[in-house]
DNA sequence: CAGGGTTTCTTTTTT
DNA sequence: AGAAACCCTG
């Protein structure tokens, strides 16, 4: 077939906002065919992709937007535009008619990096996108191992182990093993199989390489074995498995690899300086040329690759387009290798290069920042981010007495900002550790500052959602023994460790599975409430197995009933209910919350299988939660930033140890890559950035002093107007700081005489309050004011801030707000509820 | 086996 | 400070 169709390629109805789902792969339409290579030697080529799809570009966007090769490495500094090139890549070549739908495969770091860039192609195109792979490195491998399972012995249904379940299943095997003995922990146990897999190190290899006169090796490689083994009796993956599964698979079986790699003609990854050597060749098999012997096999099957094929029969490989920075390279620690991107022409001859330098994003105050931040990581290709929008506000610092006085003045600041006009949900507050959120919470909280945590202790890291979520495991693979035995005695139901060692070794010597032990726990002698207690929860389980089945003539029930009937025929719900603990009231909103998520799910995926929720369950990324509608101020880690912008950008703690963290010192390539984390933070900022650190920080529950970062002397100084910079803190703070000393006695004065040297003394607004009103602290933890009475008019005393005045009062019940003027430190909103507050 | 009390450890970042 | 691990009693 050489003429095309008018009208655009039927496709299968891939449901698009759901990249995980399974679209009928055979029925896709790749009739059209076409090769990467030679758009133009098989006539395909229609007509150039219209002047609209490329309008607004600048003259390297649009040489990146319009290149045609075998490899194209597009560098893009930070907020270059290069989402607008991707795009108007991907439909310039549909459009053209280059290449259908379904032969685009775009790798994007987050899932809904993917959504957007979705959803941007389809418009650009009218909507004639569907077929296109767009997802994050980890959805399409499921995708493909799920449709290949059985070749590699797993079935359709595997589970996906994440971090936690990993250090769950590793604590028991260390622990059988008495490898604690050996200076084995979890965590490090973990780490090391993480690499080895992110290097494609299976255990055989491993084993064939091992030292194996060092009892430390030995124990290492039998751990690593039995966690191996146990994943395969759970029929489940790592998340590292995912990937380098994947790879395997396309390795041993040359013709399941041909599938994908004539399918996917065109393959693009974003953020390609954070992929790790799995990642670097999973692409590398897809993008690898297909055999004359291959090709001619899969013509004779029926599938119409004739084509693609060159004058000796061979498949050209696809072409690749990659998008990186590598001065925003900040997953090293999990095995992302800087040199896939330094090293992109070497690995691909003949790549073209593009640069991308002109920032669309940020004000030229920001940039030079950013810029001069970078500069000083040596070995990096110089690269300078400049804009036309002019130099804009300059960057606000502020130097806290504490980490509650900074994150009162991140408060203060997004009140103006907020009064100013700007939308809460254009701020955020970045942040290098997770536990920094607790104080920025409290306050957040005490203003009545409408905010959003991502990632984090996330939703479906909370206990009672795995527990739910391990029950709906259990029906969907049934030989997830972690998932079984999680839930064994969840609630409580008499079934201790004993009787459960019992069952494990019961189906251990007969060659049950755990689940077939459970069924059959009658012929165990154990006592007749334990047996009966856990042959209910098996009836339980099968009776809800039997809701999804298929072949169940009433149909396959929706996850949601599912997952209510387990939880009431459980008991779970209940006794979280019933529960005198004051927190299993939040806990059981939380389940009743991912009910609701159940049902949302099945509202956006009519055809969503059990399965397909649980895939979508384990792959979200902190980033993904965003909702940009939301009105609420987002709080995250510098990780979760990267590829967002704001208009303003708080960065808080940047104080060393924090900012460079404390355990990347022992890294090499540590202090660089913390660098860049800031680089990456700054330059998230379209419009204002506020940087602020604190001189003492409660850590372990004592609190320390804290120094200035070094990364915040080399932004040059008249670029910063401190507020309050950290040698005025000293000064003026000089008696809180021997305040603190006393209370705190572990703590040197003598360190403190750094704070003085590089810093202008005062900055150009004087320092706002006087430092009485500061205390390390937050006082009055769990208050309750929720029958106070507040009216216009009142005055009050708040603990910190003093006395003042009520001039307002909004919201209702728990969430009533009072807008006080103080005297002495002006205006503020109150969660009436919990402020430490009396009425005078 | 369950529940309560005490002790110890934690904090790097995440798909 | 808070969570998890551990230990003890009923």
């Amino acid at each position: 077939m050489t003429s095309l169709p008018d009208a655009p390629p039927p496709t299968s109805a891939a449901p698009s906002s759901v990249p995980i789902i399974l679209d009928g792969w055979e029925g896709d339409d790749r009739s059209g065919g076409g090769s990467a290579t030679g758009g133009t030697r098989d006539g395909r080529r229609g007509h150039a992709p219209s002047d609209r799809l490329f309008a607004g570009l600048n003259p390297q966007q649009r040489e990146a937007a319009e290149y045609r090769g075998a490899a194209l490495l597009i560098v893009a500094g930070a907020g270059s535009g290069k989402t607008s090139v991707l795009t108007r890549r991907i439909a310039g070549l549909i459009e053209s008619r280059e290449a259908w739908p379904s032969e685009i495969l775009a790798i994007t770091f987050t899932n809904k990096a993917a959504n957007e860039m979705r959803e941007r192609v389809e418009q650009l195109l009218g909507g004639r996108a569907q077929g296109m792979w767009i997802s994050t490195f980890h959805s399409a491998c499921v995708r493909i191992l799920r449709r290949e399972a059985e070749t590699i012995g797993k079935t359709q249904s595997f589970t996906i182990y994440d971090s936690g379940d990993t250090r769950a299943l590793l604590k028991r095997i260390i622990k059988e093993l008495d490898a604690d003995t050996l200076g084995f922990t979890v965590a490090g146990t973990a780490g090391r199989i993480s690499k080895l897999k992110n290097e494609l190190t299976d255990i055989e290899t491993f084993a064939r390489s091992a030292n194996l006169s060092d009892p430390q090796e030995v124990m290492f490689l039998e751990i690593f074995r039995q966690y191996t083994r146990a994943l395969r009796r759970a029929n489940a993956f790592d998340f590292d498995d995912l990937i380098a599964e994947t790879v395997f698979l396309f390795r041993a079986f040359p013709k399941v690899a041909a599938l994908y790699q004539t399918r996917f003609r065109h393959i693009l990854v974003d953020e390609y300086q954070d992929t790790n050597h799995a990642q670097y060749s999973l692409i590398r098999e897809l993008t690898m040329p297909v055999s004359p012997d291959i090709a001619e096999e899969m013509e004779q099957h029926g599938r119409n690759v004739g084509k693609l094929r060159d004058v000796v029969g061979a498949i050209p490989g696809a072409s690749l387009t990659v998008v990186g920075d590598s001065d925003q390279s900040i997953y090293a620690f999990r095995g992302a290798d800087i040199r896939n991107i330094v090293e992109f022409e070497r690995d691909f001859p003949g790549a073209k290069v593009v640069l991308l330098e002109q920032n669309y994003r940020s004000t030229q105050n920001i940039l030079s920042a950013a810029n001069a931040v970078i500069a000083n990581n040596f070995d990096r290709k110089d690269k300078k981010l400049w804009t036309a929008v002019g130099d804009g506000d300059k960057i606000v610092g502020y130097t806290g007495y504490s980490g509650h006085d900074e994150a009162q003045f991140v408060a203060d600041e997004i009140e103006k900002l907020h009064a100013a006009g700007m939308d809460y949900k254009d701020i955020a507050v970045f942040y290098r550790t997770n536990a920094q959120t607790r104080a920025l919470e409290e306050i957040f909280i005490r203003s009545a500052l409408p905010y959003k945590v991502m990632g984090g202790t996330k939703f479906y890291e909370r206990a009672e959602i795995k527990d739910s979520m391990a029950y709906l495991i259990t029906v969907a693979n049934p030989d997830d023994t972690l998932a079984l035995r999680r839930i064994l005695n969840t609630p409580k139901r008499g079934i201790g460790p004993a009787t459960e060692t019992q069952l494990a070794s019961y189906a251990e010597d007969n060659g049950f599975t755990f689940r077939d032990a459970m069924r059959d726990a009658g012929s165990l002698g154990l006592g007749p409430k334990v047996t009966g207690a856990i042959l209910q929860l098996s009836a339980l389980l099968d009776e809800a197995a039997a809701k999804i089945d298929p072949a169940n003539p009433a149909g396959v029930a929706p996850v949601a009933d599912v997952l209510t009937f387990l939880l009431d025929g459980s008991g779970y719900l209940e006794v979280l209910r019933n529960s005198r603990d004051p927190q299993d009231e939040a806990r059981a909103e939380n389940v009743d919350e991912l009910v609701a998520v159940t049902r949302e799910f099945a509202r956006n995926n009519p055809d969503g299988t059990l399965v397909d929720f649980l895939t979508e369950v384990s792959l979200v990324a902190a980033a993904d939660e965003i909702d940009d509608s939301s009105g609420s101020v987002s709080l995250m880690t510098l990780h979760t930033a990267k590829g967002l912008e704001y208009d303003a950008v708080f960065l808080t703690g940047i104080e060393e140890d924090l900012l460079p963290h404390r355990m990347s010192a022992n890294e090499p390539g540590g202090p660089a890559e913390e660098r860049r984390l800031f680089y990456v933070g700054i330059t998230r900022a379209k419009k204002r950035l506020f940087l602020s650190l604190a001189m003492t920080r409660a850590q372990f529950g004592e609190t320390a002093v804290a120094m200035p970062s070094r990364y915040l002397q080399e932004i040059p100084a008249d670029l910063i107007d401190w507020r309050q910079s950290p040698g005025a803190a000293n000064g003026r703070g000089g008696s809180q700081s021997r305040a603190l000393n006393a209370r705190r006695p572990g703590i040197g004065g003598g360190t403190a005489g750094r704070w003085n040297e590089s810093y202008p003394v005062g900055g150009s607004a004087p320092a706002e309050r006087p430092k009485a009103e500061w205390p390390n602290r937050v006082t009055g933890k769990v208050r309750d004011n929720g029958d106070l009475e507040l009216a216009p008019g009142d005055r009050i005393r708040h603990a910190d801030f003093g006395e003042g005045r009520v001039t307002n009062v909004t919201g209702e019940g728990a969430k009533r707000v009072a807008h006080v003027q103080f005297e002495k430190v002006g205006a503020k909103k109150l969660l009436i509820k919990i402020a430490p507050i009396d009425k005078l």
